[in-house]
DNA sequence: TGTCAACATAGACGTATGTCAAAACAGTTG
DNA sequence: CAACTGTTTTGACATACGTCTATGTTGACA
């Protein structure tokens, strides 16, 4: 398993884009995120991993839910894993990954200039 | 101006990433609009102009915050515009960008399983 | 009408991205 | 150890993207 980034943005950002203007620090750490998040077959991976039983999903798993070779899914789990957005544990052959839930909650708050939103589950 | 596109991700999605699965369809919906903010100077235009007094600002403000060309924030301001991100509207010489907060709001409930955020301003 | 200012479009260029096949790596089990 | 399964890495390729300069277009105003 390769490195785990710092998470960044997690610490970083920020008061909802609406409220001030974004610094270009804080520009560059959310465009990292939103990138990682900018390719159907890597939200559906988000998606899934983060609503599968238990929080979390072997690479098996989720290669079967798409037309893909192995690979490209492997690929795009280190992109998200890169962006701080999921992380992976290996136990035994597999391979394990669990979403990062305050990136996500992070993120939702930039996007509006409210209250935080209160989690349910 | 050129067209404004029909909005396809506000009406479409979604329920939270982690609640369940999302659909092929809704992921591409959803790229669409994250791949539009996955740009620093995109992130920073969006919030340029819904911190702008009044909520909107026009193409003059926005590109003298930016060491680019004029003709490439025109470029940015199209991918927002085309993603359904903002509006523009031509009043005189001046074209005034405004967002559409309820597609930022409703990525923002995408991102996160619980109630949705209370909006105070 | 002509000219100027604000903004958009077109085309070109280098770089980044998504994909695959092939090869390497890691753990399990015979 | 050898063989096998699950996962990652590498290298290649076509396509998409961000940026620029040059050119259009739109509206104001003399």
């Amino acid at each position: 398993m390769s490195k785990q980034l710092p998470l960044a943005a997690v610490d970083a950002c920020c008061s909802p884009l609406a409220r001030e203007p974004l610094t270009a620090g804080q520009a560059v750490d959310l465009a990292r995120l939103f990138k990682a998040m900018s390719d159907p077959v890597r939200l559906r991976l988000l998606s899934l991993i983060a609503s599968h039983d238990g929080g979390e999903a072997c690479v098996c798993d989720l290669a079967d839910a798409f037309d893909l070779s192995q690979p490209t899914i492997s690929h795009h789990l280190k992109v998200l894993r890169e962006s701080g957005l999921i992380t992976g544990e290996r136990r035994g052959t597999w391979v394990y990954y669990r979403v990062h839930p305050e990136v996500l909650a992070r993120l939702s708050a930039v996007l509006v200039a409210g209250e935080p939103p209160v989690v349910t589950a």
